[in-house]
DNA sequence: TTAGATGCAAACGGTTTGCAGGGAA
DNA sequence: TTCCCTGCAAACCGTTTGCATCTAA
């Protein structure tokens, strides 16, 4: 039952994947709904390089270049989120249209915890009032070190 | 006279540089110290590449490699602080000791502006708490757009 | 039928590395 | 004198681009 709930979550998700790509006249090709299967068909961040390896793997025939194509729509639709976690690499994940939140970042292994704190959005409409401007969109992170069991 | 406490304060950093090289025996090399004067005499942030035509107009010999050597332990003498605004390259800054602040960013011209909100120090111990964890540094950074002037 | 999309491989650009020569200790 | 540091250039690696081929519309 529950499983079924998520299958119909991504039935959402692919239409309005399918609603982008028809507005601004993008061809619905398998590739792209194959790519997008795989990314949500899987839990927490990823990079291009993993998510082709994954691909391969499961025997999917897919260039590097069309997973980048393909991660753009889809972040330009807000299915994907990007992030930059002070490498130079980009890592993504994907949206979780409700649960809008932070990351702390465990220094020695790269570890990602979620978290979400209410008083950013002070601090965001803080900002807009300040500057005059709109804020599209912010990154908060916090990296440390986890406290000595004892 | 404030030149000259800007001047005294450039001793300072000096000293800080210095204090840390020693500590570590690593050695007190011309580069080194002419990276850092050049760091400091500049403002706002930059990045290796334009840090490094800006040393060769100033007709100093220098090579990127040492930039990178320099920088790393700029950084980790919290002398320079960097910061990666969702780009694939680093920009770097030298530290504001005692001003502690975080950006905005334009979404079209990239231009920063700095500014403070004492709530993220709440929430930095609200994250350290729940999550029993030591933040050793955090990135915040708005993105958006200017106002229509009106 | 045809313009947009794909796969592949080469190019790109910021960063890292290897190495011979130089200079701080 | 030692061996860390420097400059130079090549290597590295994530990302972008060019191009022949393919295919959704």
């Amino acid at each position: 039952m529950i499983k079924k709930g998520l299958e119909d979550n991504f039935e959402n998700i692919r239409k309005i994947f399918t609603e982008y790509l028809e507005k601004h006249a993008h061809r619905k090709t398998p590739e792209r709904y194959t790519i997008l299967k795989e990314i949500f068909a899987t839990e927490g961040h990823f990079d291009i390089e993993t998510l082709y390896i994954r691909m391969k793997n499961h025997k999917y025939r897919v260039s590097r270049a069309t997973l980048y194509n393909t991660i753009e729509l889809l972040l330009d639709c807000e299915l994907v989120t990007k992030h930059q976690f002070g490498t130079n690499y980009a890592q993504f994940e994907k949206s979780m249209m409700f649960k809008q939140h932070d990351h702390f970042i465990f220094n020695e292994t790269g570890e990602v915890i979620e978290f979400y704190d209410p008083r950013i959005e002070e601090i965001r409409s803080q900002v807009e009032n300040l500057f005059n401007v709109d804020v599209t969109h912010y990154s908060l992170t916090f990296y440390g070190n986890g406290r000595p069991k004892k």
